[in-house]
DNA sequence: CAACTTTAATAGTAATACTATCATTTAAGT
DNA sequence: ACTTAAATGATAGTATTACTATTAAAGTTG
């Protein structure tokens, strides 16, 4: 697997920018010194100010990509959801098998890359981390309604809907994909963000992702897959 | 049932307050106006100035019980746990067979209530779209360590565990009770947001609640309960 | 009715979340 | 090389937020 995001560009939605940021050196220092940021002091004590003085540059200038840091955040995670479906389009492509198919899928949506492999891209670690600690802040607003309208979560949505397709061709009498799938992908975040902070609300293996397994075992057994994985 | 908030009082962790508003009028209007305001503004565009406001007293006098609109806000949802296990301990009191007793929790913690049926208490239903709408934020932050050092979340993790004993009661050999648990938790309020705004996210039946459905469906067959609900 | 606690009133501060203006640098086209 | 447009930088300013501090008034208790 070669490196998408130096061959392919994820497109985002462009509701969710002023002005495109993969389109000039300085949207870009926006993007990657704004995900270190927001790692290191988290989305509350994340301003504009201080990614500004970060990278040299002036509140004003980043204002003119991003209208708020909510939607630098939306913006963000949507990036993210878009890389998503492009590996689950290129990594499922040649499965037949709509089992095999949905295992890797599964791989795909919920895995933590491993630091060891080498990466896809550049900042997949932090931005995975932080899809786990803030992306459930990212749609829990007064402003949901009006997002959705413009389209923000539509990739989540067409993410979730292919998976739903999946489980249908799997068993077509099982009677909440849907919910099934939105939940694994929410629990993923969670679980891993009480691993760290909160390990009593989640079961730890000391030597593998106990949530991967958790999540196969619970599909298979909930969609009715008895197979050997 | 009857009216528990009369009755019983529910203790919420002194460390998350700087005065105990049910010790006093204002206190208690701090509390029954500010789910109201929370649930009419949501959390980001909640101000204590807004809340003062509207009950007629000042800032500073809010500032005497409550740190923060984050402690405010953590507070509410811990009196939230509060009384889950409340019910929790009294509903389930005189069920022996651990099935059922898992199958009443269930319900105890991830019910809606009905707005047709007697209240429980004075503010359930607000308390609970509240919980629904705001309580992933109330743990996603960078002090989540520091406030689960003063106790902060284990009320959370003591209902956690409850019913991990309880499956473990009933399946011993199943490998991943707290990820299970918490999941459905956690689950149960996403699925309910999902519900309202990004129902393509869920599973929506029109004349029950699929949620419970899911919920129950999921546990049995993953945990192994084959008997007939 | 004195002592104490609680609230109200007012003021003030540093930081946040922006918007506006204008000068300067850089890049692109002819 | 020259003109024009676009992007950035520098600076300033505003309303709101998230507090803290001080003092006065009101109510409560012993």
């Amino acid at each position: 697997m070669e490196d998408l995001l130096s061959t392919v560009n994820i497109k985002v939605n462009e509701k969710l920018f002023l002005k495109n940021p993969t389109s000039s050196e300085l949207g870009m220092k926006i993007i990657n010194v704004g995900i270190e940021l927001l790692e290191d002091v988290g989305f509350e004590n994340f301003t504009f100010k201080k990614l500004a003085v970060r990278i040299e540059t002036t509140e004003a200038s980043i204002y003119r990509y991003f209208e708020s840091k909510h939607s630098f955040l939306l913006y963000l995670i949507n990036w993210y959801w878009g890389m998503i479906e492009y590996r689950l389009l290129i990594e499922t492509a040649n499965i037949e098998d709509p089992i095999r198919k949905l295992y890797k899928s599964l791989h795909v949506i919920t895995s933590v890359p491993n630091p060891e492999n080498e990466l896809v891209f550049q900042w997949e670690l932090s931005l995975k981390s932080l899809v786990i600690n803030e992306s459930a802040k990212v749609y829990r607003t007064k402003d949901v309604d009006r997002e959705n309208e413009v389209g923000a979560y539509s990739v989540y949505k067409s993410i979730v809907a292919r998976i739903v397709e999946l489980i249908e061709e799997i068993n077509p009498s099982y009677p909440y994909p849907a919910m099934l799938i939105s939940t694994i992908i929410e629990s993923s975040n969670n679980q891993r963000f009480f691993k760290h902070h909160l390990p009593r609300l989640t079961t730890i293996f000391s030597n593998q992702d106990a949530f991967e397994e958790f999540a196969l075992d619970t599909i298979n057994k909930t969609i009715g897959i008895n197979g050997t994985n």
